[in-house]
DNA sequence: GTAAATTATACAACTAGACAAATGATAGAA
DNA sequence: TTCTATCATTTGTCTAGTTGTATAATTTAC
């Protein structure tokens, strides 16, 4: 009788829920043990549509949570990227025409290793301030990003980034208005366990990683940051043209 | 498949920063809360986590204080991000499928799809010379690349290629001695199948992938490229300085 | 009859929340 | 100063709920 496979059809009544708003976008679904009654069959029916709708980018399960409405239309695009000599991750978003928005995970503050120091071009061992951070656009996890500070050259740097929660407007504070990019290396790696649940990719998926120091404009630098890009959902571009593509 | 579990990444996060100084010996962690804001997780995974830790005898807790670092964790080097080579952008660019270390793959023609037609400013359906290259540094197999040329333009350009080797000197016999990068869009992938084979790498295994334009004196598009870098031995690096090109 | 779809069961991994127990700091009183 | 009471913070423990995974039995479609 059932032509179309059970699965389905609840896969397609699920779908036309959240794209007609009865689950809003970051709502949690009811529990698979639920829907499974409501629809009258087995949790596993429920989690093989799950499953399709998850791979539709729909939803987004977290396991001990629940499963958790991520867009109302599939295929969005890629986000490009620009990186140039002037780097502002809103600014940059903005002109793709997403909503950027950013999640405070952690502001520390240790000492360099012989890394950092080199790149910041201070002692080893002289204090860092260090902002752990991860950035949205549309509510979509796009880079996990970490970037470290000299402490005695913004002392007060983590209140300051805690209220604010931008870089650029901290530099701002900070009286620094012109900084540029001094250098950028990229490579790709692997996401990890932790790094995939932040950015809601799976494990061992392809992530961009970029290493970059700006400077002011006397050539100082002032932030040591690493960021991952999720690699499916980010397209970093370069263009070339010698100008500043800027304001 | 199973997957590494949470917990164990983040005890392995955590004996990282143990091992690369970032806490020192009786220093205390952050709370159990602040570590699971940072990790994106519950309490308890946290918990499972430092009870790793403290089974392995890198940290003791103490109820009502803080979790401690008691010993420095020798064993487990934990190589940080293994950069590899690091390889300028523009000697990336020369060595792009122009290296003269470079294996010549296959130069085929056919006609041009949507995209490379926008690419090349070219109408759609109009003759494409392709050459499909693998560069090597050292041996190693560093870059997959495909450059599209308008066949009108380099009407014998396959037969030039094919003595040369290399797309430099083929342009030159062009008479195209100045040429610019127009654009670069980078992105991640996993490797397919074959595209492992020839770079040398697992399949899945991470790449950085490069689509871009090269465009002469006037600007006219002379070459659509897309190259794929094994992403552990590469790390394409972003000098911004003032835009020299060339040495 | 066979293969796919669905059900059934069990357990592992993680989340959520609540509360108890120990600690550290502060303020006030003797 | 010294002692004490208090309060916020932190680890320890418990219960319950949710998703992930593995195995096997049963129904359904062809």
């Amino acid at each position: 009788m059932a032509r179309t496979a059970i699965w389905k059809s609840i896969a397609e009544s699920l779908e036309g829920d959240i794209a007609r708003g009865r689950y809003a976008i970051g709502a949690k679904l009811p529990s698979e043990a639920q829907l499974a009654a409501t629809f009258g069959v087995n949790r596993h029916t429920v989690r093989r549509a799950l499953s399709d709708l998850s791979d539709q980018g729909l939803v987004h399960p977290r396991r001990g949570a629940g499963v958790f409405v991520s867009t109302q239309c599939e295929g969005a695009p890629k986000a490009d990227y620009p990186l140039g000599k002037r780097v502002s991750f809103r600014q940059n978003l903005r002109a793709a025409g997403r909503a950027p928005s950013g999640e405070q995970l952690a502001v520390t503050t240790r000492r360099a290793d012989a890394k950092e120091a080199e790149a910041l071009k201070i002692e080893v061992g002289a204090l860092l301030h260090i902002n752990d951070s991860l950035s949205l656009g549309d509510g979509e996890p796009l880079s996990l990003a970490r970037s470290c500070f000299p402490a005695d050259r913004f002392p007060t740097l983590p209140e300051v980034i805690r209220e604010t929660g931008s870089v650029t407007e901290t530099f701002l504070l900070f009286g620094l208005t012109v900084y540029t990019r001094a250098w950028t290396r990229i490579t790709a790696t692997s996401a990890t366990a932790t790094q995939a649940l932040h950015l809601r990719v799976n494990e061992g998926d392809p992530l961009l990683r970029t290493v970059s120091v700006n400077v002011d404009a006397e050539g100082q630098p002032v932030e040591y940051g690493s960021s991952y890009f999720a690699g499916a959902r980010i397209a970093l571009t370069l263009d070339s043209a010698p100008d500043d593509h800027n304001a």
